[in-house]
DNA sequence: CGAATCTTTGAACTGAGTCAATTAAAGTGG
DNA sequence: CCACTTTAATTGACTCAGTTCAAAGATTCG
């Protein structure tokens, strides 16, 4: 779809050390620096190249690893009985993927690299068996865990929005908020995915996408080029996405314009 | 709210051994009865009557504990910027709370009771400790939580559903499911939370709710009187459920009128 | 350069939200 | 125990936002 290196990368990454890496380096990516120590550096994982397109894991696979994306973006899938591709979230750096296998023997959804990707392989057993006697790769696990279910939650409030203008005003200001937490810029951020993935992601039709986009940039809240979007008036964002059920949506436009 | 006590509550409860229960007992409740052993047997929980009504978790409040759902009901809940509630889900027997404090210090979303319930107390400092011992804990920590992200997936499947009607047909399914793996009943249900709780839910307006109910009885797919429900033709049920966006809602009408 | 996909825009229709009013149920207090 | 109050649920009317269908640009990729 698009091979452009994603910003996402960090700088300390793979291709040195081969095509592993250490627990430390995991918890480094995953937000947890403090608890890396000398135990850590000694459990190693594999990194696994995926590219654009791909799918990582497949919706009924069986459920063996967990993967820290390292480099790049995914998006969460479930494909329903008429074959509609339902988006149920996307992960970028940072993010673990397969967590809907826990306590499980298969997945129930799967993941599909939206551009071309690293992620780290950690074999559920082994980090089980490690996370007993290291209480920061247990850590690492509830973490991940936690922080999955807060973003679905997230997700359940973008998508009870009673406007379409305004779960498109929460999906750029909640993207924009997961790069701030990565350190990149707060202003200007790039769609990874497609139209028709946030459309799915968000329960509208990909046309009101589009024409959701464009009204807000008439709004003057946003710059959009391509995949490219620049915020521009952010308090005016914040103010739309606060709109929810038993407000009328057309206060905040008179505010907005 | 209503005083009823829940069809869900299990013959073998509290009382009997004062306000206290083995783990052995919470693995049975958690549908893991295989995993029980001496082992479990030996570690207790207290338990905590929750009356109608009443916050077990507030948003915000530090994580210390779990909570096994051991008879009533309860819904999760976020209050919004403008003091709406949102209604993340709903917990029965069997069910687990609290797991969005997993990996960090506090609670995001409350949980209130929808009648008198009665639930189990973890302290999860506990639960680690013995599960670093014990795989049967263990397991039941990592099965809650992806029984707690399948349940969200389901719940955005439905979310995303294009027209009120079917995600209500999908709600009703969703809840027959649930009784029909503990056991119960599938034709008949009791809605245990008010219309206004499931538009919450399901992102609709309450008015809504109360339509597509009637459609639905027009319909001939249920009969609703008050908050008991009776599935009469699931087929019929099924059928529109499986409505997704790209299809138009006027087929599946036909079919089932 | 052409094929395929993604994206935008237009037009018509309709389903769902809002406002409003009525009925029903449940909880309160005399 | 019954009037009274309050909250929940249903129904109607109206309006508008979003879906669907259709077609035209734009971009990417082979």
């Amino acid at each position: 779809m698009q091979g452009t290196p994603s910003p996402y990368c960090l700088p300390e990454l793979p291709k040195a050390r081969g095509l592993r890496c250490t627990a430390s380096d995991v918890l480094h990516w995953a937000g947890l620096p403090q608890l890396a120590s000398a135990q850590t550096d000694a459990v190693g994982f594999a990194l696994r190249r995926v590219l654009a397109e791909q799918t990582l894991l497949h919706e009924g696979q069986a459920f063996e690893n967990l993967y820290l994306v390292c480099c790049g973006s995914f998006k969460d899938v479930q494909i329903d009985i008429e074959g509609y591709e339902q988006v149920l979230g996307f992960a970028i750096h940072g993010d673990v993927l397969g967590l809907d296998g826990l306590g499980r023997d298969r997945h129930a959804s799967g993941a599909v690299a939206l551009e071309d990707s690293t992620v780290v392989v950690m074999p559920f057993a082994e980090l089980r068996m490690h996370s007993h006697g290291c209480a920061a790769l247990e850590r690492l696990l509830h973490q991940a865990a936690g922080t999955e279910l807060l973003r679905r939650a997230d997700t359940q409030y973008l998508m009870s929005a009673p406007s379409s203008e305004v779960r498109v005003a929460r999906f750029v200001l909640q993207l924009a908020q997961r790069q701030r937490a990565l350190g990149h810029s707060e202003r200007r951020l790039r769609l990874f995915m497609t139209r028709r993935d946030i459309a799915s992601y968000l329960g509208v039709a990909h046309e009101t996408v589009s024409r959701a986009l464009t009204a807000l940039v008439q709004d003057g809240c946003i710059a959009v080029s391509h995949r490219d979007i620049e915020i521009v008036d952010e308090p005016a964002l914040r103010e739309l996405q606060r709109m929810t059920r038993g407000r009328t949506p057309r206060e905040g436009h008179a505010l907005a314009a």
